[in-house]
RNA sequence: GGCCCCAUCGUCUAGUGGCCCAGGACACGGCCCUCUCAAGGCUGAAACAGGGGUUCAAAUCCCCUUGGGGCUACCA
């Protein structure tokens, strides 16, 4: 059903001026799973040109969410390859030289008009009811003119020279056919004062010099498109395939961002999501297989991707469904698996949600292993071990009174229950599931209660929830000594209550 | 404001003119299972934004309206 396409060169080209979000990781993903099933390659370009927001936190992050979600690049700025550098702040003279070039062909030109006739301008245009447009008054500066505002210190820039009329369109891999009037566009800036290209040169430059096939970019970039295209054909070259993927929107239809709560890969991991349900999630968060496929391995994925499948309108962030499939992933995990992904989280500080600070670190993974066939399949993220698991490893727990009694019972009856659980507590043998609950059936019987009534008391003496694993395998790994403490402390909670 | 993009259940989506009084999944309700909570099974409610065309036939094609989003920087 896919066809077969060449290998592409695919590129990752994000700016370390924040976290990336996972709208933006989403491209990423794509660019990966078309860079595999084709046999070509992914590419991690730094795109930094803008000195003034570069932020090293954030550049560790990217790289560090790619890893996480296992996105292996085959160039970067780590790993070299044929193009190097794969920094833009380092090729810093290709740009220049290449818009020189421009300048030279009759494409572009020289403008020395400063911020603050730029923002006079705007405001005049604005007064007047104008769209906010540079009105390529440079064009007609003299190099001498240039040449002395240059000796007096001025900022210049290079402007492309825009056509006035005409149409431009391309044709974009999921849209289809996009036009736009050059009349729209005004001669805008590839060359900062700082000798810093805009992004609107340097992708091009550097897509062009490393090979790159297709541009897998969000929607956002789609308006500026017919400038891109301008540049290639002032430069002579062939523009890549556009991707313009749909944007991921928060809960209230706005573009994803803080106050939607997490939003980074990152933060998806440190809150006990698997790295590839974030991956089959984000996967199927614009493209879909095409039938009812939602669970996939990143080999299903990597298979049966393909552009032309990809969405053309937003998607919704749904939290609940991104539960709902860790869920999936976590129950299809085998123990061991398990085990050493939760393993962290439960070692966290008590204050960053991990077991109590007085449980003792390392914890004990012959005890946890016996634990997580109990807990493996109530699990939904990772961090919900430690309030799930954390009465195995506490000394002692302090049930509410009013929790105790179970359905229908008072707490008369509630202690006799619990009284008599007591009892058989320190006399059953041996202390095992199967034998304990042969046991205490017969005892709700002779206490002419239902089973349930007699559980659940012992459950909330035990464990200190209302809820929890099957009440015979978690006494029997909480052990017979433990649970006679707990049993008569929860008697005497109950007196006293 | 101008330009561009988008529009199927609350959400993610299937649907590329007849197979659709629209299928799946999450979430939600009911039932079953059951010592609680899960998991699992069955089941229910829930959508083609509106209006015009085109066609024997439209969720699917065209136009308009409405709504949402993006861009409009010497930011990416």
């Amino acid at each position: 059903m896919t066809s077969p396409i060449p290998p592409v060169r695919v590129r990752y080209a994000p700016s370390p001026t924040g976290i990336p979000h996972i709208g933006n990781i989403r491209t990423a993903l794509f660019d990966w799973i078309l860079a595999r099933q084709t046999g070509g390659q992914f590419i991690v370009r730094i795109e930094d040109t803008d000195r003034s927001r570069y932020d090293a936190a954030a550049e560790k992050a990217i790289f560090e969410s790619l890893k996480w979600l296992g996105l292996d690049w085959d160039e970067g700025p780590d790993k070299g390859g044929p193009h190097a550098p794969y920094i833009q702040s380092e090729r810093k003279q290709m740009y220049i030289d290449a818009a020189e070039r421009l300048v030279e062909s009759g494409h572009a030109y020289y403008d020395d008009t400063t911020p603050e006739e730029l923002h006079a301008l705007r405001e005049r245009q604005r007064a007047a009811g104008q769209p906010p447009r540079y009105d390529g008054r440079g064009r007609h500066r003299s190099p001498e003119a240039i040449e002395e505002s240059r000796q007096n210190g001025l900022p210049i820039t290079i402007r492309l020279k825009v056509p006035d009329h005409g149409t431009v369109s391309f044709e974009d891999s999921v849209r289809g056919k996009v036009s736009f009037e050059l009349k729209e566009i005004d001669d805008f800036v590839i060359l900062k004062s700082d000798q810093m290209p805009t992004y609107h040169l340097a992708h091009i430059v550097d897509d062009h010099a490393m090979g790159i096939t297709h541009v897998i970019r969000g929607d956002e970039w789609i308006s500026s498109t017919p400038r891109h295209l301008m540049i290639h054909k002032a430069l002579g070259i062939e523009p890549p395939e556009y991707v313009h993927v749909p944007l991921i929107l928060g809960k209230d239809r706005s573009k994803l961002s803080k106050r939607h709560g997490a939003t980074s890969a990152l933060e998806y991991r440190d809150q006990g999501y698997l790295a590839d349900a974030i991956f089959n999630f984000l996967a199927l968060l614009g493209w879909s297989p095409g039938d009812d496929t939602e669970v996939m391995s990143r080999d299903e994925i990597v298979r049966r991707f393909s552009i032309d499948r990809i969405n053309d309108s937003p998607a919704i962030f749904d939290s609940e469904k991104l539960e709902w499939m860790n869920g999936v992933y976590i129950r299809n995990m085998d123990a061991d698996q398990l085990m050493d992904q939760i393993l962290p989280f439960m070692e966290r500080p008590e204050s960053e949600g991990g077991l109590p600070d007085t449980v003792a670190r390392p914890i004990d993974r012959v005890y946890l292993k016996r634990l997580i066939p109990l807990v493996h399949e109530r699990l939904k993220k990772l961090t919900e071990a430690t309030e799930t698991l954390d009465f195995f490893f506490a000394d002692n727990v302090s049930p509410e009174a009013s929790d105790l009694p179970g359905k229908k019972m008072d707490a008369e009856m509630t202690e006799r229950a619990l009284t008599a659980a007591l009892e058989l507590c320190k006399t059953a043998a041996p202390f095992e599931p199967e034998h304990l609950e042969a046991e205490y059936r017969a005892l709700a019987e002779k206490l002419n209660m239902k089973p349930g009534q007699l559980f659940s008391p012992i459950r909330v003496a035990i464990t200190g929830k209302s809820f929890a694993p099957p009440l015979f395998d978690t006494m029997s790994a909480v052990g017979q000594k433990r649970c006679i403490e707990r049993i008569s402390n929860a008697i005497g909670i109950l007196r006293a209550g």
